[in-house]
DNA sequence: AGCACGCCGACT
DNA sequence: GTCGGCGTGCTC
């Protein structure tokens, strides 16, 4: 008799393990690891769903008690084995339950096989790609080592238009000519598509598109592509990584430092992450590409886990912008109020009368209602914690959301005594506002939440502002990315500093990509371009390193902060958010679990409760706490106690984890 | 999570 | 006397 463990499909603790069924024999063909099935559960024998994890001739649970499957729902190949694999490290790294582990990884349900729709992907004998002396040198380097049968991890640190995706796509096709498949992720963003044509070109109809807005059949039809050997290649998002390709030779991470590369939903893995658990379990190479590396990911490069290649020059030419920083302290010392420093408006008048084009780009990610002196530029921060104060207007108060650090808000600067200590404004449109007034007749674009809500304005924007149907595209960092537009000649950051005073840790690292993304944005035509950036604090690291490109020195300086406050990739950290109707009963509950959780072990730095930064959702208030450890397996068993002590306690409080946040809460 | 078993209050 | 409250415990 044959036995399988099945996971049902019941997301609870208690039943978070595998249960022991006997196949029968008519299904033996069909059950294998990953298998859905149907399978009777409970007194009733209730027929509910689950997946298969192993195999086995015999079980250590009296025969009699033993059930039959019911039936089976999707067959798999053998290719989810592996799958299943990850789906444990899953459970094990970010503490789900191997249902919901199991859930993210495998296929969706199997729906009415559309009619083949034949790709028209013909093949017009494309030039060969000639790479550079950099980008082969780290091609020749790296593929050594794959074709020595040792592929290794990579980070790539390559500037603006040095050529990655060149170095991408000869990779992948070394690796597909060796008989195996590549998975290539890209952020989840709609920009992406001319990375997507790039590999059509080389790749024709082996290559497949993976998109979030995929229907459930046709990415099960991908799936059933991918395993029958019909695709060498898969371009996607995060989930891509979970396509079922029989072996892998490479991944592919395009701009690693992408935080939508973080899941948001449980379990939140980091592609990252699954990505080097997954090329180990199918001996392929990994590669990290990215202007702007995480600092996660340079510190492991530093430390010699992964391999570091630079790419220092322009590969289609043109030469770097130049940058300008302003400082806007003088602006307002030197009796200019306006949102324009003088020498963006004189720039900006340039280019208009040279018809020539223009970005502005305001960074509010992440922005939370922070106080600063406009005259000296400080920034009211909380004594303990390092991250800058959000300001209450109602009550009149300052408050930290990482510990609850609560002060009056003063009414002069402490540092300089000027009144001119003040809430941060600004809004896109008032941007353009003021662009109107400054220059009338100006053609303006605006792309920022409010106007990229249907699903085609944000390329019918872009493709606007390419045929030349405006002189100044105003937008939020979604206008970072991508595109090169060849007339633009002049980014203006508008307030450097804004994503700079966001209250969590990663506010430094997130202020230098930014900047430096969008200065990349500059003249990447045939006429040099310029950059200014406009900053109450142009002496902040993240400014100074980000006008001049230097990303070591920028990451120098990053690390000696994390070192300090204990952050990633130091210390693991584990954000607890604890959400409920009831403002005091929260509190009470969110002051519990820390004293549960310092009960269990001192090596555990916790920190808060603290108001989260949205402090009310839906009548629910939130509170936070923060959890440091060097070792996250220590910081995933004060959650396993926490999960399993809220059970007992029934609460209606919502309590969530989150390791090592991408954003603040 | 669901569902059954189990031991105490107010009802035809 | 019994119908039903939901506390406790198990599910291959």
């Amino acid at each position: 008799m044959r036995y399988a463990n099945i996971i049902v499909n019941i997301s609870h603790e208690n039943v978070d393990r595998p249960f022991s069924y006997k196949v029968p024999p008519e299904l033996q063909e069909n059950c294998k690891p990953g298998t859905k099935v149907k399978v009777p559960f409970g007194q009733g024998s209730r027929l509910i769903e689950g997946y298969i994890l192993e195999l086995t001739d015999h079980v250590d649970y009296p025969d009699e008690k033993l059930k039959f499957i019911d039936s089976v729902l999707i067959s798999q190949d053998d290719s989810e084995s592996r799958l299943i694999e990850l789906a444990w490290f899953i459970k094990e790294q970010y503490g789900s339950t191997m249902i919901a582990a199991l859930k993210t990884v495998l296929p969706v349900k199997k729906t009415y096989r559309r009619k083949k729709k034949q790709d028209s992907a013909e093949l017009p004998p494309v030039e060969d790609i000639v790479l550079n002396d950099e980008q082969q040198a780290v091609y020749d380097d790296f593929m050594a080592d794959y074709d020595a049968g040792k592929p290794g991890i990579c980070l790539i640190h390559g500037i603006t238009g040095s050529g990655k995706t060149e170095v991408y796509i000869e990779m992948v096709r070394h690796v597909v000519e060796t008989g195996r498949q590549a998975v290539v992720l890209i952020p989840e963003i709609s920009l992406t598509y001319q990375t997507v044509g790039r590999f059509r070109k080389y790749f024709g109809d082996r290559v497949a598109f993976m998109n979030s807005t995929l229907a459930a059949g046709a990415r099960y039809e991908l799936c059933e592509k991918a395993r029958n050997g019909e695709l060498d290649v898969i371009i996607g998002p995060r989930s891509a990584l979970f396509t079922p390709f029989p072996h892998i030779g490479i991944i592919i991470i395009d701009e690693e430092h992408e935080s939508t590369y973080k899941s948001e939903n449980v379990p939140k893995y980091h592609a990252r992450e699954l990505a080097i658990k997954l090329a180990e379990m199918h001996g392929a190479g990994l590669v990290l590409g990215s202007a702007t590396p995480s600092v996660e990911s340079y510190y492991h490069a530093l430390k010699g886990d992964y391999k570091l290649y630079k790419l220092k020059n322009r590969a289609v030419g043109g030469s770097l912008p130049i940058v300008h920083t302003v400082d806007l302290r003088k602006e307002l010392r030197e009796g200019n109020r306006s949102i324009f420093s003088r020498k963006l408006t004189e720039l900006l008048k340039d280019r208009l009368n040279k018809g020539e084009q223009a970005m502005l780009f305001l960074n509010r990610r992440g922005y939370a209602g922070f106080v600063s002196c406009r005259a000296c530029g400080h920034v009211m921060k909380c004594p303990h914690c390092d991250v800058s104060l959000s300001e209450h207007r109602n009550v009149g108060k300052l408050v930290c959301h990482y510990c609850g650090y609560e002060t009056e808000r003063p009414h002069l600067c402490p540092e300089c005594g000027s009144k001119y200590l003040l809430g941060f404004r600004a809004g896109t449109e008032q941007i353009e506002q003021e662009l109107h007034k400054l220059f009338p007749g100006i053609r303006t674009l605006r792309m920022d939440a409010d106007t990229t809500g249907t699903k085609d304005s944000y390329e019918k924007i872009l493709s606007a502002f390419s045929k030349g149907e405006a002189d100044v595209l105003v937008g939020t960092q979604m206008i970072v990315k991508g595109h090169d537009y060849s007339k633009v000649t002049l980014v203006g950051v508008v307030a450097a500093d804004l994503s700079l005073a966001s209250n969590d840790y990663r506010a430094g690292e997130r202020t230098f990509q930014l900047i430096t993304q969008a200065a990349g944005r500059a003249g990447r035509g045939s006429i040099p371009g310029e950059v200014v950036i406009q900053s109450y604090q142009p002496d902040h690291y993240s400014i100074v390193h980000a006008s001049k490109q230097d990303y070591e020195s920028f990451y120098d300086e990053e690390m000696a902060y994390r070192e300090i406050g204990g952050y990633p990739p130091l210390k693991n950290v584990m954000a607890v958010l604890i959400s409920g109707k009831n403002k005091q009963n929260s509190l009470l509950l969110a002051q519990s679990i820390k004293s549960r959780a310092e009960a269990l072990g001192e090596s555990t730095l916790i920190i808060g409760p603290g108001k989260a930064g949205i402090g009310k959702i839906n009548d629910n208030y939130r509170f936070m706490l923060y959890m440091k450890n060097d070792d996250i397996s220590e910081l995933i068993k004060i959650k396993d106690d926490i999960e399993n002590w809220l059970d007992e306690r029934k609460t209606d409080i919502g309590v969530f984890f989150d390791f090592n946040p991408m954003s603040a809460y």
